[in-house]
DNA sequence: CCTTTCATAATTGGATCCGATATGCAATAT
DNA sequence: ATATTGCATATCGGATCCAATTATGAAAGG
């Protein structure tokens, strides 16, 4: 006998389906900073009752994606200028970090794994893609650190980041400046540099926020509204 | 009329209350690692529903403090060698970052506020409240640091290892260590000496880490059991 | 025309109930 | 004696139902 088991103690229950659901909603932008999730329309979409969608719903919260008021309901969170600001300046600290400690143990599987995100990105023309395609470029870097609490946090800034970083990428030069940036990154981990690889992770994570920072400060209360219309809203105080 | 106008809105529900008092359990090591949280019996010492007990349990394992598998329950989660080390280092990452930013910033307020954590840490007998006022004396360091995101992550590794610290401070001689060691940074902060006062923390948290593993090391298979049952078998591989 | 009041609808938080799965033990077969 | 099977009980995930709170909108008053 020969049958392929699978362990159906570690199913995802319903709750956990629509838990990855929303937060890759949230994360890619399809649900906007502010949208109210009505637990009886997402019970409705997902086929149960509210009680999984209630618990996807905290578990949302508890990561700090969406908040939630007593008896109001839930809206996707969004995040002040400074908010923003901090969290890029806190990935530019620890990933900075867990670069220096993947360079010298990156495997030579993984570094091909990483030319080919690289490369994937550098030629995508669709720009609904090169979200994905940057986080998936910068976390194959980081995966052989062998330090499983780091990518943890760094994941979860990254969730609460994601949607703004692909709006820096589409509505500025940010695109040719991560391409550029990228190269120079991989290069150095070719080249096993730990001390540069770091200083550049830095720089390329510090420069994308402040370029975002610039974009949403600069279009602050213009027509920006009419691109990223909760965006613009959130962020005015 | 003068009364005291609670927001209701803010008021905490049910799985708030149930989720707190968990996390205080776990934190504090009054509930070991290991240690199965039974739903029923949860909802009966609160005198609700499973509900909202089950709200509080997948908000926990969100956070990392409970694991859970599907239709077995939930334990409190326990952390091997190399995950107390790491998070240690994380520590020392971050922390580190913290103090950086917090000594320029401090008040006068939150500085005496730190001493007298400090005074109170030194003074302190009863054992059992070590672990707590050394966690008062930390986050009163780093309140001023305005950095809302980078605190959060640090009560969240905090909480993780909490119980571990509390261990080391009862089990070796961290506690005469750990008296030194605050007030030396205690020192820095009063000077104002932020590469001092950075220094010092870190040495501070990779010092007290560097202990705890060698006391769990050393007494991996001997009687250790006796004081800390879940501690030293959880920890074998 | 604008604001206030009050009834009603929409929505959430929680309780109770039901089917699914796990666990422990006794019965049975080898 | 040991391994396997069957069954009773404990426990969990989810559905349905109810109560508490908030939002909405129409009528009344300024």
């Amino acid at each position: 006998m020969k049958v392929k088991a699978t362990d159906i103690g570690q199913m995802a229950s319903a709750s956990d389906v629509i838990f990855d659901a929303l937060r890759a909603a949230i994360i890619n932008g399809s649900m906007q900073d502010g949208e109210v999730l009505r637990q009886d329309s997402l019970a409705k979409m997902f086929n149960v009752s509210r009680i999984p969608v209630r618990e996807a719903i905290s578990r949302l919260e508890q990561q700090g994606l969406v908040s939630t008021q007593r008896y109001r309901g839930a809206v996707v969170a969004s995040l002040s200028l400074e908010e923003i600001q901090e969290i890029f300046e806190f990935r530019a600290l620890v990933e900075s970090e867990v670069v220096r400690l993947s360079i010298p143990k990156i495997s030579s599987g993984t570094l091909a794994l990483a030319t080919k995100y690289c490369e994937a990105f550098s030629t995508e023309t669709n720009s609904a893609k090169w979200g994905a395609l940057n986080r998936d470029f910068h976390y194959s870097l980081y995966r052989d650190c062998q330090r499983p609490y780091y990518l943890e946090v760094v994941n979860a800034a990254l969730d609460r980041i994601d949607r703004y970083l692909r709006a820096q990428l589409v509505l500025t030069d940010g695109m040719a400046r991560a391409r550029r940036e990228h190269q120079a990154i991989l290069q150095a981990y070719i080249d096993r540099d730990a001390d540069r690889g770091v200083k550049l992770v830095r720089q390329h994570i510090l420069g994308a926020g402040q370029s975002l920072i610039d974009v949403l400060k600069r279009q602050h209360q213009k027509s920006f509204d009419s691109i990223l219309p909760s965006l613009s809203t959130k962020l005015r105080p």
